[in-house]
RNA sequence: AGGGGCAUGGCCAAGCGGUAAGGCACCAGGUUUUGGUCCUGGCAUGCGGAGGUUCGAAUCCUUCUGCCCCUGCCA
């Protein structure tokens, strides 16, 4: 079976502010969200987000909201909610009927606007697009106050009701917070509340043609829905004043953000600009190509739900910056994968194998079992014949002390079958070796001795006339450099594994398997690693199994 | 010469004044019909540095250092 997950994700930072907010009155419940913007894929860092939101919130009882993010109609589009909504559901979480777009508050929020115009807070700002960088300041400078920022309460009611009606043009007019140009949080020197974009949203269509940014939507989306832990990663820190003010101001409901620090692993890339640019240049085949990061990507190459969930509970929650060993997510891979996948055999690169003393037309069916870890549960029988493929990576004829396994001479184990003894080799004309030879021990299938000695060579097999081929597909990391990102002055394709996936065709597998496989079925090939028949292109006719992972 | 944040073993990470959890990695044994798994043992006289408070400091105070983020009408 699957095993006993981790409940929850442990002792961190924000398990302890919530439980002091519980503590203190704050607030009697947890409510999270996850708020993704639907111009991508999600991928593994974006599972981090989703793991944490939604587990804290388990946790202590509460629920959680699935909210796009969708105030930015150029960048936006509707396949990508679809995709979120599929991955966010195999990841193993259900938001329920609690899902919502930060464009059903549109309407809202245009009043919230004219309350702080009201208020005197907000205000109509004609500058052009440069000259508002030029008179924000930089790091060390403070910024210069916008020549328009104080035109009367009426003439920006009046302006701000004529940008939504579509009377200016694009980026002629922002509306802008009226806060404090000279404060050294850059994001409070007066900034963006509503750009005019006079393009259709993929949701409320040509209704507005002026859009909220990121700031005035997010905190309030926040609010409205009563969210009251609003966990997001460290970049959202600098903005937290901003995100404090708009409910302040607004006098709303006081949802709290808390951040914590992105999930980044050694030899990939957690950013979807760099992800999209994979995508784009063909440098893999898309965004669930077996090699990518995505969530979709690592399903396809056969990573289960629940091996990311363990994952992201194993990392921790902290503050910060980190850069986490592959290997730690590797583990946890495995570690579900053995517990859960039936195991069968499949020869990678077939080498004849002929058994000399064993008669020409016999064949013999074995059992045994298909699930290690629940014996009993699933028998199958394994055909056994006179000619078999075995691993031609199993035989060699140097001499190697430390070598197990087929060699002239060498007493082998046939896994779950007989003991073999290895005779010979024929050669091609250039020297490739077409068959090996060996002789049988009768009467050996429950043996693993040979006068008196243990074997210590076993090896995986397939009959040659009961096998059907296959298509294995062999992943490897997909950059070489363990921070591609950070690499000094590199491009990040020039970092790139030119090895990254192998295509082996004419691979054997045991004939009781392809008729009951159904893509993105797993398994075992045993001393082969695990596999994962591919959820697009697997059928009986075009058998292909992608590697999830090498055995260790 | 601005603001925000972070510093615990190779990688993560707990710890919140009482004498350094745990996982990954690694090393050494054992088991094993996968050179896998599993089991056992090892792995920080030390918590970025320096001072200080205290009977006692990773935890409190002072100071220094290093790294990350912030100047989109992106999110």
């Amino acid at each position: 079976m699957e095993g006993k997950e981790n409940e929850g994700m442990g002792s961190n930072f924000i398990r302890t502010i919530i439980e002091e907010d519980l503590k203190s009155g704050r607030t009697e419940s947890v409510h999270t969200r996850f708020p993704p913007e639907p111009n991508g894929y999600l991928h593994i860092g974006h599972a981090k987000a989703i793991v944490i939101n939604y587990e804290t919130a388990s946790e202590f009882g509460g629920v959680y909201n699935l909210r796009f993010d969708d105030t930015n109609p150029v960048k936006e589009e509707i396949e990508f909610e679809e995709a979120i909504k599929r991955d966010i559901k195999w990841l193993g979480y259900d938001w329920q009927h609690r899902l919502y777009y930060a464009s059903d508050y549109f309407e809202t929020l245009y009043e919230y606007a004219v309350e702080l115009i009201k208020k005197g807070l907000a205000y109509v700002c004609d500058l052009s697009q440069d000259q508002v960088k030029e008179l924000r300041g930089n790091l060390t400078e403070p910024g210069k106050e916008s020549p328009f920022r104080n035109r009367s309460i009426e003439e920006n009611l009046d302006l701000f009701k004529r940008m939504k009606n579509g009377e200016f043009d694009e980026g002629s007019r922002v509306l802008r917070a009226k806060i404090d140009m000279s404060s050294p949080n850059i994001n409070m020197r007066d900034p963006v509340m509503y750009r005019i974009l006079k393009k259709e949203h993929h949701r409320t269509g040509k209704k507005w043609v002026i859009y909220p940014s990121y700031d005035f939507t997010h905190g309030q989306s926040d609010s409205l829905e009563k969210i009251t832990h609003s966990l997001c990663d460290i970049s959202f820190e600098n903005h937290r004043p901003l995100y404090e003010w708009f409910i302040d101001k607004l006098g709303i409901y006081p949802s709290r953000q808390i951040e914590f620090a992105r999930l980044n692993l050694t030899y990939t890339i957690t950013s979807k600009r760099f992800l999209k640019r994979l995508v784009d240049e063909e440098t893999v085949e898309g965004w669930d190509d077996p090699r990518m990061p995505t969530i979709i990507g690592m399903r396809r190459r056969g990573v289960p739900a629940g091996a990311i969930r363990e994952f992201m509970k194993s990392v921790g929650v902290s503050k910060k910056e980190s850069l986490i060993d592959i290997d730690n997510f590797e583990y946890c891979v495995r570690d579900y994968l053995k517990k859960s996948s039936p195991q069968v055999m499949a020869v990678k690169e077939p080498l004849v194998l002929n058994i000399v003393n064993y008669p020409e037309d016999e064949s013999e069916n074995i059992e045994t079992d298909t699930l290690p870890s629940n014996p009993g549960t699933a028998i199958r029988k394994i055909p056994f014949s006179k000619y078999l493929y075995v691993e031609r990576s199993d035989y060699t004829d140097k001499d190697d002390p430390d070598f197990f396994r087929l060699r002239p001479g060498n007493f082998v184990k046939l896994r779950k079958s007989y003991i073999v003894r290895c005779l010979s080799a024929t050669k091609d004309d250039s020297g490739n070796i077409t068959e090996i030879q060996c002789e049988y021990i009768p009467g050996s299938l429950n043996m693993m001795k040979v006068d008196g000695k243990k074997i210590k060579g076993i090896i995986h097999w397939v009959s040659k006339d009961h096998s059907d081929e296959c298509i294995l597909r062999l992943y490897d990391r997909l950059f070489n450099a363990e921070n591609p990102l950070r690499a000094k002055d590199a491009d990040f394709k020039e970092l790139l594994n030119k090895n990254s996936v192998r295509v082996i065709k004419g691979c054997r597998i045991e004939s009781s398997v392809i008729k009951s496989t159904s893509p993105e079925d797993r398994y075992q090939f045993i001393r082969n690693g695990y596999f994962c028949a591919d959820m697009k292109e697997f059928s009986p006719a075009n058998p292909v199994f992608n590697m999830t992972i090498s055995l260790k």
